[in-house]
RNA sequence: UGGGGUGUCGCCAAGUGGAUCAAGGCACGGGACUUUGACUCCCGCAUUCGGAGGUUCGAAUCCUCCCACCCCAGCCA
């Protein structure tokens, strides 16, 4: 009878109870608030996916606003990669694309209306001498000298900060609160500072731009914004928030802080990733190990499995350290659903099947996709040369090596069975090819005797494989949490490796960027955008589960 | 140091009208299946809920005190 409900998380919780109460008339109404200041990355990914899900869930809609409030740091550039990314990772935001910039006017009609009512002054303190007067956590911060200025003259004041008659950094309009308050925030925090930098929308209209709080609320209150979500730091601003929309007497939106994402491994920070970009290190914002939405596409990781860990991973406010094995679990996830299956040879070693004529080439049957059929097949020749996997021969093999020995037995994948039965090797004891033999009646990989083989590996027709580059990636830092210590003493300097002399099935040749494959047996690759034509460029995404490593470490 | 927060299995995270409710996922271990040592499928995995007291027949859930960690003193967001 009574149904499993489904564990909401506390801002859903919430917004129930919200609606039980009918607050704001049923409506649920959301933001995603970005700074363009830089490129989206996974932390960002939870943000929107609980901004637009929590909405989403509801009947709700979600508002795209550009919290552009600061043109020193900001650049039209970042719009734009922000709204491709969104897109990509799902979401959609109509034709509500907004920019706090978009509100100046009105905020500054708002600052003006704080200066009437008395509650907000324009001061002459210096940056230092601000952070003076502000006092500590144990000792309540002093009242400016300027702070009981008169009505008419602040608002002469703040006009002509306006019209650019004081120079940057000299004047700053404050909101009279309360220096004593434990809150830092509360201390008459400033509204507006003089900036004499043209906006990236807007040029050189504006010369004093409003401060985060200051723009944050009364943006959520003018678009209607029932629940604004966002980080845990931003719970102390939460009173201050409260504060504007009370004291101007508006719309009362309300704030909720969840914990952001922090994953083991990686960091999301500009200041300790860019290093690595300047050093060479990392190719750029969309190197395929970059935690940014660009590199985890490049990677290809599909925008469902990251809606899928988002949702996993819940939202509460207990800071967290997620183990990145939880992100690749849900891209094998999705990957091994959807991804073609396809043969390539990264590391290679020459085959030859002493016994199969010279010359011929058979069509093989392969699946697409084994778990469903219906998928269709593809045809992949086969011939007297092969490349196989270094690794997938084992001269001393151990008894729990399934793969080629001298005198063993193995299947090739949807082809036949082949014994080893000599080894070719150069002056320095290098193996250089293998001979076998092959068992015709076994076309197919079944042998009709019923003889059972341990192990089936995977091969490319040497006469027609496409040579490939394939990239293989590990962890970019070495450390648990590389938000901590020397960003550069930290990175895997070995976390990229490079592959040029693959080998792939024909079917692969002109394989479109952005697609993906799984390679049997070792992984999910994507095809790289420096792929030219006959020579793709695969990226490794992430290695299949391997039982075997786990066997072998272990001696 | 003042204020604001958080502490449930190795990592996330449900569970707060008190009484067989300590869900689920990841990771890990074991087994089955297998033309991918993949996938899938079984099984195992916190007598215990930051700690100590207290209230009670009974507390992760209520009370008291304590401890640990995170955030705040940008004219950044």
């Amino acid at each position: 009878m009574p149904e499993p409900t489904e564990p909401k998380d506390f801002i859903r919780t919430i917004v129930e109870q919200d609606l039980r109460s009918n607050k704001h008339g049923g409506r649920v109404h959301t933001r995603f608030p970005p700074e363009p200041n830089g490129y989206l990355h996974i932390g960002h990914a939870k943000a929107i996916c609980i901004d637009f899900g929590v909405a989403a869930d509801y009947g709700g809609l979600t508002n795209l606003r550009f919290d552009d409030t600061n043109p020193s740091k900001e650049d039209m550039e970042y719009v734009e990669s922000m709204k491709r990314d969104i897109h990509w990772l799902g979401f959609d935001w109509g034709d509500r694309e907004y920019y706090a910039s978009d509100y100046f006017e009105h905020l500054y009609a708002y600052a003006v209306q704080l200066i009437k009512m008395g509650k907000a002054y324009v001061c002459d303190l210096s940056p230092n001498e601000m952070r003076e007067y502000r006092g500590t956590a144990s000792e309540p911060g002093r009242e400016s000298p300027y702070r009981n200025r008169s009505v008419e003259e602040n608002l002469d004041l703040f006009a002509r900060m306006r019209a650019g008659e004081f120079d940057e950094g000299s004047r700053t309009l404050r909101a009279k609160i309360d220096m004593a308050s434990p809150n830092f925030l509360m201390r008459d925090p400033v509204i507006y500072r003089i900036l004499k930098v043209p906006h990236q929308r807007l040029g050189d209209q504006w010369c004093i731009y409003p401060m985060y709080d200051f723009t944050h609320c009364l943006s959520d209150s003018l678009e209607g914004i029932t629940h604004s979500l966002c980080s845990l730091e931003f719970e102390n601003n939460r009173e201050l928030y409260d504060w504007y929309l009370e004291t101007l007497d508006v719309f009362r939106s309300h704030q909720y802080e969840f914990s952001r994402l922090f994953l083991s491994y990686t960091t999301v920070r500009k200041r300790r990733l860019l290093p690595l970009i300047q050093a060479g290190i990392a190719s750029g914002w969309d190197d395929p190990r970059m935690p940014t939405l660009a590199g985890l596409r490049r990677r290809g990781y599909t925008p469902e499995s990251i809606r899928a860990f988002c949702d996993a991973i819940g939202v509460s406010k207990a800071n967290s350290l997620i183990d990145v094995a939880m992100l690749e679990h849900f891209v094998r996830q999705d990957l091994d659903n959807r991804a073609p299956r396809v043969m390539g040879v990264l590391r290679p070693l020459k085959v030859i099947i002493d016994n199969y004529p010279e010359g011929q080439v058979e069509q093989m049957t392969a699946y697409h996709h084994p778990s469903y059929p219906e998928r269709g097949t593809r045809q992949v020749p086969f011939s007297r040369e092969l490349w196989i996997e270094r690794e997938d021969f084992m001269e001393n093999p151990p008894s729990k090596f399934f793969r080629l020995g001298p005198g063993r037995e193995v299947r090739l994948r949807y082809a036949y069975f082949v014994t080893c039965v000599g080894v070719d090797k150069d002056a320095n004891g290098e193996v250089t090819a293998l001979h076998c033999t092959y068992d015709p009646a076994t076309r197919g990989g079944d042998a009709p005797d019923g003889r059972k083989v341990r192990g089936t590996i995977h091969w490319v027709s040497a006469e027609s494989a496409v040579p490939a580059e394939v990239r293989l990636y590990d962890r970019l830092f070495k450390v648990e949490n590389p938000d901590e210590g020397d960003p550069l003493e930290n990175v895997n300097l070995e976390s990229r490796t490079v592959l040029e002399g693959c080998y792939v099935e024909p079917s692969l040749a002109d394989a479109p960027a952005g697609s993906s494959y799984q390679f049997e047996r070792q992984g999910y690759f994507c095809v790289d955008p420096d792929s030219t034509p006959g020579r793709p460029v695969f990226n490794q995404t992430v290695g299949l589960r391997d039982t075997w490593a786990k066997i072998a470490g272990q001696g």
